[in-house]
RNA sequence: GGGCGCGUAGCUCAGCGGGAGAGCACCACCUUGACACGGUGGGGGUCACAGGUUCAAUCCCUGUCGCGCCCA
């Protein structure tokens, strides 16, 4: 028997427990079935479930339930990255309470704290996937420092070098101070700081006058190797090809004509440092200048490389003062060298400047630019064919829009540097003779032998102590998790992927860089559509964010509504491209569709409803049952072509229309007789009925809401415990007449509706029975309501149902209904009034219609112009609307 | 500055060439034999604005305004 209530708290993890026991989850390998495959986007193993999780995992989970329900073998392969910069620094965190630094610990045993950690702590995700319902294969969870996706890494990472798509570059790259790493362009963000431009005067060499120039950053100044004005700026076309001396360093430096100088901004010159910012490197590159870098890994002020050229300049420049910065912070260097040129009557001015300064995203610092020799994988090269097989549409985005999205991003790569200055991660297999020569290899022994060859005799080697990018091997995941570089049975089955699901802000991260890779090693797209939906905010539509502190906790709607709630109120909400606006009563409101759909179950079970396997739609006789099953079979073609359109909202919307609209509202309501009555055989085929299409019911509703929808199928036997998930999804039925049976019940439900409407409106007490007239019916009308009289009665609360023998008595209501008037003789109990006002608003309704319609039709253009069917539609709307002209009028003439 | 998207009922959103829709909220009535996490009924919209195309525009085109996001 099904509880009074549902409580999700129970029926959830028993569930869970019992599909995940019984291998429901499972992809095999061996079958027969067309494979369906879906690559989680592995999450971050530091991290923990938040509502985009729960939006993009409920997606994920429908589809593959739906598809394998539809008896596809289905794939949902689990598992996480490695996060090299979060998880090291959850790592250093724990340390540094205990009060130990990473380096005195030593890269080995740092190394294995990580590996404890992630024993003990990383799965905590997986386990609230759980929660959520997610049906992943988890026997077949990875993670991207496994040995054998480790093994795919070391195998792409040589390959790659040995096509020269792999190579070693000195560049400048976003330096991220605080974790002392190169990071990429991704994860970078700028922040908008409120700063200053400084003018600092730079005297012209041999000449009695300075050139100004703007800066955010004075600090940089001693790394000055040019100044830059534009080529077409009149006031400055003397003196490009003279030179200048930089304050402080007294270094003797060019004034270039560059376009990149913007007259408009400060002074229209700018001085150019090119190993401290991305747009002076190019410069710099330009023009030949010298690239002297003046700040460390960890962003303070270096002499090195600037030292033996420091020049004393009276007034202008002094060396003791420089090398006083040494090892001195970027701001504290700043705020010095301000002080000093003030003093020195160098700063021509000061004003406050607001810019965007780029920020390590994890940091939380600003990053700088640094010249560095690193790693970089050539993005461009790699992009073509991605851009090609979007191009020719063997990748679909959905939204299509997304295209260019990723085509502006791919058309524009950058070199990807995938080198990174951690402990934590794929580290790159690179080795070092003596000479700096460097062999890349899968292992040291074939680095070693490599060296052999190169150098005829054997020869000390180093190996690179850099990492791979995590994104690295993430790009491997829709093969690397299958066995590649192996050839395995899963691999030949699951390999193209069916769909990504993700959220746009990650376009760039896994999808571009899956479809580099795995159309360059597995000469096919990892996945034929990627999906991408919104971000998840709250209900006022903004951004959740820990600051703001209106971060939703998914685990927390799930205990307060179940997860079936929180998973229906998302696919509802999930439109096509639009982020999702989410609060508590959103879900608290769609947890009322969740109960309804239990005490709809109940309620059949209460009146011996049960499933019946020998039931055949097609043999259904009575219009009433036929109406049903051709709705539920409507229903099954409305959800079936949701899903395979990813139109989430539509599914959950045809669902909810089906079950609490026509299943529930309507034919429950018709069926009550019958079904209390058990003796006859139309009872018996209701009930057959009944019970047919809540399994329907149920097997459509499963993948978005599995947990309410298993526990009612298990316990009314309709399978075996936990088998709907491996019940056939259905498919639309042919059902008998169906037609003529929608017909008359839509009459039924009109007629109710009507005669509803009128008696509310007219305050009639819902316990005051009355009979219904009718005037002008024709016989199949009458006859009909004859059939339907015991739910007119009870639904329109009517003592009989009939035709009207004489002329309508006066204090009568009167609505029309077809060809029929239908008269309620309530004289003495309405208002009549109320009635008239009532009557005056449907006639008002009915001559605008009309009027509407024969103005469209007295317009030649139209008719000889539109479609005929369009025409003829309004030919019919028109003579309708005429004819409840007349009667209302009638009606409202009997009145007054 | 470039690009994308959005402006439809109080709110959240569908619809996207031929009668303005849903859910929620609101108001009124109803404890009728599963369900008050319920039932019944109702009010509420110059479909941002201005032009254009068309027999016909919320829907297509152009522009304006407002909002959001991405890139520089």
């Amino acid at each position: 028997m099904l509880t009074k209530s549902h409580t999700p708290s129970e029926t959830e993890p028993r569930l869970y427990d019992g599909w995940e026991a019984s291998g429901a989850f499972a992809a095999h390998p061996e079958s027969h079935g067309a494979p369906f495959t879906i690559m989680i986007p592995p999450p971050n193993v530091t991290g923990s479930l938040h509502m985009g999780h729960a939006l993009t995992f409920t997606v994920q989970d429908t589809l593959i339930r739906w598809r394998r329900m539809q008896g596809r073998d289905a794939l949902w392969q689990p598992g996480t990255d490695h996060a090299g910069i979060a998880t090291q620094m959850v790592v250093e965190r724990l340390l540094a309470a205990e009060g130990i630094d990473r380096r005195k610990l030593g890269r080995e045993r740092f190394l294995e704290r990580v590996w404890q950690w992630k024993a003990e702590s990383g799965g905590t995700i997986t386990r609230q996937l759980r929660r959520l319902g997610a049906s992943l294969d988890w026997p077949r969870e990875r993670f991207t420092m496994d040995d054998g996706l480790s093994a795919a890494v070391r195998e792409v990472f040589v390959s790659l070098f040995k096509q020269g798509l792999i190579y070693r570059d000195r560049r400048l790259v976003n330096w991220d101070p605080k974790f002392q790493t190169a990071i990429s362009d991704l994860e970078v963000e700028s922040r908008e700081i409120k700063g200053h431009l400084w003018y600092v005067r730079y005297p012209v060499e041999d000449q009695d006058w300075f050139i100004t120039v703007a800066t955010t950053r004075p600090e940089t100044m001693l790394g000055d190797t040019a100044i830059a004005v534009h080529p077409d700026d009149a006031r400055f076309v003397d003196i490009v090809g003279k030179f200048a001396i930089a304050p402080l360093t007294g270094r003797r430096i060019p004034i270039v004509a560059d376009t990149y100088s913007d007259p408009e901004k400060g002074t229209g010159a700018v001085k150019i440092t090119p190993a401290h910012d991305f747009n002076d490197f190019e410069v710099g590159r330009r023009h030949g200048l010298k690239m002297p870098s003046v700040l460390d890994k960890e962003a303070l002020i270096t002499l090195a490389e600037i030292d033996a050229d420091l020049v004393a300049v009276s007034g202008i420049a002094d060396p003791d003062f420089v090398r006083g910065l040494a090892g001195k912070g970027r701001f504290e260097a700043r705020k010095e060298i301000v002080e000093k040129l003030e003093e020195l009557g160098l700063l021509e001015k000061v004003e406050p400047h607001t810019h965007q300064v780029p920020h390590g995203d994890r940091s939380g610092v600003a990053i700088e630019p640094l010249l560095t020799v690193q790693w970089y994988a050539n993005a461009h090269e790699l992009a073509q064919p991605a851009i090609a097989a979007v191009e020719s549409g063997r990748t679909k985005f959905v939204p299509q829009q997304w295209e260019n999205t990723f085509f502006a991003w791919m058309r524009d790569i950058q070199p990807w540097c995938i080198s990174r200055q951690l402990w934590w991660g794929h580290r790159i297999p690179a080795w070092y003779g003596p000479d700096g020569y460097v062999f890349v290899e899968k292992s040291e022994e074939e680095a070693a032998a490599a060296a052999l060859a190169h150098y005829g005799r054997a020869e000390p080697l180093t190996r690179d102590e850099d990492v791979l990018d995590t994104w690295f091997s993430s790009a491997l995941w829709p093969f690397s998790t299958l066995g590649w570089p192996d050839k395995t049975a899963e691999l030949d089955k699951y390999y193209p992927g069916d769909v990504l699901v993700t959220g746009f802000d990650i376009i760039f991260f896994w999808v571009a860089r899956m479809m580099m890779m795995g159309i360059h090693f597995m000469g096919e797209v990892p996945f034929h559509t990627v999906y991408i939906h919104g971000l998840v905010r709250d209900e006022r539509g903004q951004k959740m964010s820990k600051s703001k502190g209106n971060v939703m906790d998914p685990l927390d709607l799930i205990d307060k509504f179940g997860a079936d709630a929180l998973r229906f109120t998302i696919a509802a909400l999930t439109g096509p491209g639009r982020d999702i606006k989410l609060g508590p009563t959103r879900v608290e409101n769609y947890r009322g569709f969740v109960t309804k759909l239990w005490n709809a179950a109940r309620f059949c079970e209460m009146n011996g409803i049960a499933p019946d396997a020998t039931f055949d739609p097609s043999q259904a006789t009575l219009p009433l049952t036929r109406w049903i099953l051709a709705g539920a079979s409507d229903a099954v073609a409305q959800a079936t072509s949701a899903l395979e359109n990813y139109r989430f909202d539509e599914y959950a919307a045809a669902c909810y229309r089906f079950v609490w609209n026509s299943f529930c509202d309507w034919f429950l309501e018709f069926a009550k007789p019958a079904l209390s009555n058990a003796e006859s055989a139309d009872a018996a085929e209701i009930r057959r009925t009944a019970g047919y299409v809540l399994g329907v019911i149920l097997k459509l509703l499963h993948p978005v809401m599995p947990f309410v929808t298993e526990e009612v199928w298990d316990q009314f036997g309709y399978g075996a415990e936990c088998s709907l998930i491996r019940a056939e999804w259905p498919v639309p039925f042919a059902v008998p007449g169906a037609a003529e049976a929608r017909v008359e019940l839509d009459w039924v439900v009109r007629l109710i509706g009507e005669v509803r409407g009128v008696r509310a409106e007219m305050n009639v007490p819902p316990s005051l029975l009355g009979p219904i007239l009718v005037k002008d019916a024709s016989v199949q009308t009458l006859e009909r309501g004859m059939r339907w009289m015991e739910p007119i009665g009870r639904m329109a609360r009517a003592s009989s149902f009939g035709a009207l023998d004489g002329e309508i008595e006066k204090g009568s209501a009167v609505a029309v209904l077809d060809e029929a008037t239908i008269i309620l003789p309530l004289a003495g109990l309405i208002d009549m009034a109320a009635e008239a006002v009532r009557l005056r608003k449907d006639l008002g309704k009915a001559g605008k219609e009309a009027e509407a319609a024969a103005k469209k039709l007295q317009n030649t253009d139209f008719v000889s112009r539109a479609k005929e069917e369009i025409v003829e539609e309004i030919r019919e709307r028109l003579v309708a609307a005429q004819a409840d002209v007349v009667r209302l009028q009638a009606a409202l003439a009997r009145i007054e």
